[in-house]
DNA sequence: CGGAAATGTCAGCGTTCGATTACATGATTG
DNA sequence: CAATCATGTAATCGAACGCTGACATTTCCG
């Protein structure tokens, strides 16, 4: 998923925390935060630390890509697959802006 | 780029800058922020905001994803494009596994 | 229904961010 | 060399983080 902005995080996390079976509790514990923590950053905290961010998304096994728009920096994805997401981001960024 | 911690992100930041013909000066104006704030965060700064964070990465056309190893969590995207992606994550995922 | 579990809210508190300002070092170039 | 620009360092300071702990609310089952 694209991130634009803190929330688009938040939800990602709630959302994979949730797959997990995780309750805030486990998963603040988990990661070295409090409760409280999780809580902002799942409702998009704009100020959340980036290195707790970080390890939040490391323990829920989420994987953070950043790449220039459109030339060069070719990604390759964890499992030998295709790169078929390459090619449609590419075609949808032609479609449609910056 | 896989990126791991705050630092992974500052050298990515710094390259793109530097890419781009930016000084440090002119790039803290464009996001919004002071110098010192890109020298840290250049640094790898661990507790650099989160939103600043994404501003600075925005600034430079640099996209982030995120994403599940291999089965995905996501749909819901930020504007109104293809979901190809959610398809072919799906297939991927069918698979694979869960 | 009733109670437990998960989630959300509130209020204090120490720590530290990020802005600001000023100066120091580095690199480039006339 | 000297001037200029880019980058790094230092110190002050208000604002906000994230932690703790207690309480409120919502969700979920027996």
């Amino acid at each position: 998923m694209l991130i634009r902005t803190p929330a688009d995080l938040g939800a990602v996390i709630r959302d994979r925390r949730r797959q997990l079976k995780l309750d805030q509790a486990a998963f603040a514990k988990r990661i070295g935060v409090s409760r409280q923590w999780v809580i902002e950053f799942e409702r998009g905290h704009p100020r959340a630390e980036l290195g707790l961010v970080l390890r939040a998304l490391g323990a829920l096994n989420i994987r953070v890509d950043v790449g220039v728009d459109v030339e060069l920096t070719t990604r390759r994805r964890a499992h030998g697959a295709v790169d078929i997401n390459a090619i449609v981001d590419k075609a949808k960024r032609l479609g449609h802006d910056q």
